[in-house]
DNA sequence: GCCAACGTTGGC
DNA sequence: GCCAACGTTGGC
């Protein structure tokens, strides 16, 4: 199955990409949306490509990506009473929620503003530029991630 | 801090 | 199964 691509945001303040780098892998726990679940779960294979977004907190932008290193997998912090994302509906028998583990890649030397991407024709039709579009995991087509990726490689 | 957009919940 | 109310997301 050949490559496929992904952008997942993240607020900074709870995880950041330096986290990411600091912690080598990550588990890609806490996502409650059933639509990113789905793709987490189904879609998302080893060897994929993520662009690592941060939302929320400026500068908002696409600051590097990340390589999947697990497929989709039950997210046990949802029957983790201590944990934030804890959901009693989903059980080790049963699980209602999934992630993935990723592992840091490349750090743009020059992030990704989204402002940016919003001045890019061929990046019209990105999920991330959509209205209203607050899914946490979306796909992204090889040619947007190609052509996110170059920006992030220019210098200045 | 505001609020539009969206997903989920729950009464009926 | 509808839909109003509610909570959350996330750009502005």
């Amino acid at each position: 199955m050949p490559r496929r691509y992904w952008l997942f945001k993240s607020e900074p303040n709870a995880y950041s990409y330096d986290d990411l780098l600091r912690d080598g892998v990550a588990e890609w726990d806490g996502v409650r949306n059933f639509q990113a679940r789905n793709t987490l779960r189904d879609d998302i294979q080893e060897g994929d490509g993520v662009l690592f977004y941060h939302s929320n907190e400026k500068p908002l932008s696409v600051i590097g990506t990340a390589i999947v290193v697990r497929s989709g997998y039950p997210d046990h912090t949802a029957w983790d009473p201590g944990s934030d994302h804890s959901d009693p509906k989903s059980t080790p028998d049963n699980p209602t929620w999934y992630m993935v583990d990723i592992k840091a890649e490349y750090r743009f030397p020059t992030p990704v503003p989204l402002e940016q991407l919003k001045t890019m024709p061929e990046l019209a039709e990105m999920v991330l530029l959509q209205k209203g579009s607050r899914l946490s995991v979306q796909p992204v087509t090889e040619l947007e991630w190609n052509a996110v990726v170059a920006l992030g490689k220019q210098s200045g």
